[in-house]
DNA sequence: TCGATCATGTAACCGGTTACATGATTGT
DNA sequence: ACAATCATGTAACCGGTTACATGATCGA
């Protein structure tokens, strides 16, 4: 969790390229962030709030004579310096958390077949969206040259392939593991 | 972070093998699951009062006679049955976060240059405990019959050896795309 | 003697999730 | 008419982190 609110530089980021509604950003969020962030509207809209205060980001109305209630943020110059600092530092303690390896850890507790189900529909969930990473991939490639940001668009999805693709390589093999385990075992289980 | 608190898992899962004090279940997590999880005692202590009074693990008194306190805690069969239905359980909603790619993301506010440090930090990072997991394997492996933990705390380890290996893949890739991009526009940065 | 390690805990804080509440607008 | 989507927000809760506080024991 690292003491740091990612969420304000998500925020300024997605707004360093254009003025949004909060409404907007969840969407840009739930669009291109997806999987490997994610991010609710009770986190979005008292961060925008916040960073009104701070003066890193403008508000301004958007109503245009409507009932229907419509802020648009604009990001300042100062949020723009603290997006660029922010961005400069090196990635400090990554500690992501695998669930299924705390699960697989402890694994010994329960039949082979137990885990190597789990392992086959973690295997599954990622293998099924390579896919659609691919078709990205795809687009991208297209409109490269337009802007950086497809550039650094791409580096993010080919991300995904690739760790995507590594967590299928291992599972395969993780499997193997347990099969042959029950092998040479004659199908029993381990007792301690 | 998905709702259910998932340092219960971890104390069930360690206790399920032996008994141990707060402070031994703080060294295995550092330990063995270093990689992939943490949690600190303002986490473990409370944690543990809560598993015991729901009857899932026991405490003993283990200080013999001395004066430091010391609690030895064991597993009750309630907290076998716990930790046994949430390891047969799949893994829902991994969703982990990857701070790196939220900042290439946006990187396009900044120089290549930056960009290229922070994916050559990043793999550095990974690449230099590869050395330590693949140590860890063969000694796993040596010890591979004797118990089917040691084979589980494998799938692990070669989990970490296959994703950092990604990571280190992916960085190069990164970085090639970018340095080609700097290339074909002779040297320069995008403006937009 | 003195530092490292053993050992247990509390308090403050905060990021993030979930659920709740409300209403307008648009397209079929 | 009605569903989907647009749009903004609040409140409760909780998992997790950091810092603080205290003292015992062991080995060099």
């Amino acid at each position: 969790m690292a003491r740091e609110n990612k969420t304000v530089y998500v925020i300024l980021g997605f707004l360093n390229h254009e003025s949004l509604t909060g409404y907007d950003i969840k969407k840009r969020i739930d669009g291109a962030l997806s999987y490997f962030w994610n991010t609710g509207f009770g986190q979005i809209y008292p961060t925008l709030n916040q960073l009104e205060q701070k003066g890193w980001i403008s508000k301004q109305d958007a109503s245009n004579g409507q009932k229907l209630e419509r802020h648009l943020y604009a990001i300042t110059d100062s949020g723009r310096h603290v997006l660029a600092k922010w961005l400069s530092k090196p990635v400090e303690n990554e500690q992501v958390k695998f669930e299924i390896l705390l699960k697989l850890f402890f694994g010994s507790a329960q039949p082979h077949t137990k885990n190597i189900e789990t392992i086959q529909a973690f295997k599954t969930t990622h293998l099924e969206q390579i896919p659609t990473l691919k078709e990205f991939e795809k687009q991208l490639r297209q409109v490269l040259p337009a802007s950086s940001d497809h550039l650094y668009y791409l580096l993010t999805v080919l991300f995904g392939q690739k760790i995507y693709e590594a967590y299928a390589a291992w599972a395969d093999e993780a499997i193997a593991l347990l099969e042959n385990a029950d092998q040479t075992l004659l199908g029993g289980n381990d007792e301690h």
